[in-house]
DNA sequence: TGTGGTGCACCCGCTGCAAC
DNA sequence: GTTGCAGCGGGTGCACCACA
């Protein structure tokens, strides 16, 4: 095995190079989280991984409460199940909330004011249509909690992370935030092994070939955890050393699909380039894709590997996207990229040219 | 309707230190 | 020596607003 043949792998356990899904939450459940921080481009996301999709299905899909969207992982604000949500923050957010500590020091709040500001939103959101962020800090202000500094967004973000809420569809442009236990009905606990545990098996099914210190970074997870929970599970999976590194996948049955001449445009911070501690596997030049301090840019893939970025914009009835491509693409290749700019198109509803 | 400026929200990677 | 934790710095996209 080559590093190109894990690439394409990946490609294919993503539901990048072939879609086996047609509802987006098959997608995020066989992925079991997509991260969603940039919300817009969060929807192209889900999309891409779906047969004729609409950014529309996947916003119905959270107002239909298929998909949720909260912080299951690592702090970061991604979708997941329904039936997942409450284990993973009981699994994996005490570990965020200690890092969190230093901030909330930073900015002043402690405890007391975090509790608080938990309470304040409870009461506020009991038995309530879902609140805009503006509508929740004044709450806060209400209550004479200050929200400024961001103070505000770290008490709806503990408040996420504790399980109390979760974002609800958004109002106009604004998003809304629910109580997690009035806005999704109650699911089923597992215990911690059985969670985690699940948590390996679904991570290296869908994303690998992947290592365990992939794993460990992806899920939050100590590395000593990471290890435990992949032992628990790896007899299921394939193991090919390559480069001195460990990678843990399913194979593939029958003929694995090429995607050398394929060109994927994918959203900044997608599960290709961003689910991975080590990312050389798909980014030959690491700046190309990611500034370095946890900005990652929209990417244009081909033969497996990022080979540029790509930037949209938006005009009345048009979105003109730009490309930086090094080193550009030769004449039939533009024809290929075109064809994703297509796919994009149908996914957004609007023309989309390519500058 | 388009453009430009401003502020907000986002969270990752790196380094150093402590604990085991 | 390995692992985990704490602290810190910072680039990008979006919403919003003012103005042409």
């Amino acid at each position: 095995m080559k590093l190109t043949d894990i690439a394409r792998l990946r490609l294919h356990h993503q539901q990048i190079s072939q879609q086996s899904f047609t509802k987006p939450q098959d997608v995020v459940r066989w992925l079991v989280a997509v991260q969603a921080q940039d919300y817009l481009n969060s929807l192209w996301a889900v999309g891409l991984r779906l047969k004729n999709a609409r950014d529309q299905d996947i916003e119905q899909a959270l107002v239909d409460k298929t998909i949720v969207r909260t912080w299951p992982l690592r702090g970061t604000i991604h979708y997941t199940s329904p039936e997942d949500v409450r284990w993973m923050l009981k699994y994996l957010a005490p570990r965020v909330i200690t890092r969190y500590g230093t901030v909330h020091r930073q900015v002043g709040l402690d405890a007391k004011t975090l509790t608080k500001g938990m309470k304040v939103f409870a009461k506020a959101l009991e038995g309530s249509a879902p609140l805009t962020r503006p509508e929740l800090y004044d709450a806060l202000g209400r209550a004479k909690i200050n929200t400024g500094e961001q103070r505000g967004l770290h008490i709806l973000v503990y408040s996420a992370l504790k399980g109390l809420i979760c974002v609800a569809p958004r109002r106009g442009k604004q998003p809304t935030f629910a109580l997690l236990d009035e806005w999704l009905p109650a699911t089923k606990m597992p215990d911690r092994e059985e969670a985690l545990a699940s948590l390996a098996r679904r991570y290296f099914s869908s994303h690998g070939p992947a290592t365990v210190q992939d794993f460990a970074w992806w899920s939050g997870l100590t590395g000593t955890d990471a290890r435990k929970y992949l032992d628990a599970v790896k007899k299921e999976f394939e193991e090919a050393t390559v480069e001195g590194q460990t990678y843990w996948f399913k194979p593939v049955e029958g003929k694995l699909k090429s995607a050398t001449g394929a060109v994927f445009l994918l959203p900044p911070y997608d599960e290709y380039t961003v689910a991975y501690k080590d990312r050389s596997v798909v980014l030959e030049d690491a700046q190309a894709a990611s500034t370095g301090n946890g900005i990652f840019r929209p990417v244009v893939i081909s033969g497996q590997r990022v080979v540029g970025t790509w930037k949209r914009t938006r005009s009345k009835n048009l979105f003109t996207v730009e490309t930086d491509i090094t080193p550009p693409f030769p004449k039939a290749k533009q024809e290929t990229l075109k064809k994703a700019l297509k796919h994009y198109g149908r996914f957004v509803s609007i023309d989309v040219e390519l500058s």
